[in-house]
DNA sequence: TAGTTTATGGGACGATCGTTCAGGTACTTT
DNA sequence: AAAGTACCTGAACGATCGTCCCATAAACTA
């Protein structure tokens, strides 16, 4: 038994993820439809047949993309709301603020995350990696009301996508409001 | 000048639709990354070449479609909070039911209505369909406290898009109390 | 009736697609 | 050093794609 990992299969796990960065990146910027074995390749720099080698097929790729998207976000709703809560009452300032950020600069991607949304809609075995951050949420929050929590989530859903159609992207001052409301104890 | 309308133009109109009507049935069924001109007219019966008669590209064919298909739901949200008014306090219990319809029976239906989002989100000429409803909405309520009545708009599409990755639809009984609280003044 | 306009549909062209395959390279094991 | 394994890649195949072309049928106009 070898202790000390194969330098194959490390420089091949590494292409691996630099192919779904680069289909990432292809999703974001010309959605779904866009990612095909070459243009992701291109997107990659690497030719066509590398993405055939390291995923048995192309939904496989789109899918390990997809579930990988999923992961980051979690990780990052993750300390959003660590950060939120150690911010007590101000934490409508920190969700506003993480609002106006995905729907301006991260618009790519937040557009990518909600690919993932109707990609899982349509297969369920995408729908635990998409429920992932809901989970995550509902796990750190105290579960003395869950309606009230419940309708907090789907109101930052809402806010996301109903931002992604404005003509330009809402700012943190105009969300703030609403936020707040949807934080307010009733 | 002639008052009657062409009967060639009737009959081609008539086939246009139908293609719209199939093509809708294709994003139900397939999503958006299934609309070709070949399934289409398939779909709906008729020769390829029809669809590249009756539309320019088939851009054209999936953009009606989608505005077909906000104009339908423009209408239908409209009776919806006719009849949620019309029960007064008993609103909630009317919007539950429907957002248990768009879940479960309307499932491919609804599928259908968050790719017109997330086109619209990269194609802004699609903005204004996909809009329409909320515009409806806002311009049929009272303004006296809009935080609140965004906020539970925001709260119904995250619900309805939730309720898309969910395993087994949430039933009418599941959304009423987060739908209550949406609606309950703060 | 002759001529114009509109809808229809069969066929085909070039482009792009997913995927396969065989040969080659780099690394590990014996 | 030899054998085995894993990664890499150029070339190509069949299928499907959007779209165009042209002939035909039907409806309207003069």
């Amino acid at each position: 038994m070898k202790i000390q990992s194969d330098g194959r299969k490390v420089r091949g796990e590494k292409r691996r993820e630099e192919l779904i960065a680069a289909a990432l990146r292809v999703i974001e910027r010309d959605g779904a439809a866009g990612v095909t074995h070459r243009t992701v390749a291109a997107e990659a720099g690497v030719p066509t047949t590398s993405t055939t080698y390291h995923f048995s097929s192309l939904d496989d790729l789109l899918i390990a993309t997809l579930i990988s998207c999923a992961r980051d976000m979690a990780t990052e709703v993750y300390w959003m709301i660590d950060r939120a809560r150690s911010r007590g009452s101000r934490g409508a300032e920190e969700v506003a603020g993480l609002l106006a950020e995905a729907l301006g600069p991260s618009r790519g991607r937040t557009m990518a995350e909600y690919e993932l949304y109707l990609l899982a809609a349509r297969r369920p075995e995408l729908r635990p990696a998409a429920r992932r951050w809901l989970d995550i949420l509902t796990s750190m929050v105290r579960h003395d009301d869950e309606v009230a929590f419940r309708a907090f989530l789907a109101g930052i859903d809402g806010l996301l996508i109903q931002g992604l159609i404005d003509d330009e992207p809402p700012s943190a001052e105009e969300l703030r409001p609403i936020v707040d409301y949807l934080l307010k104890p009733h």
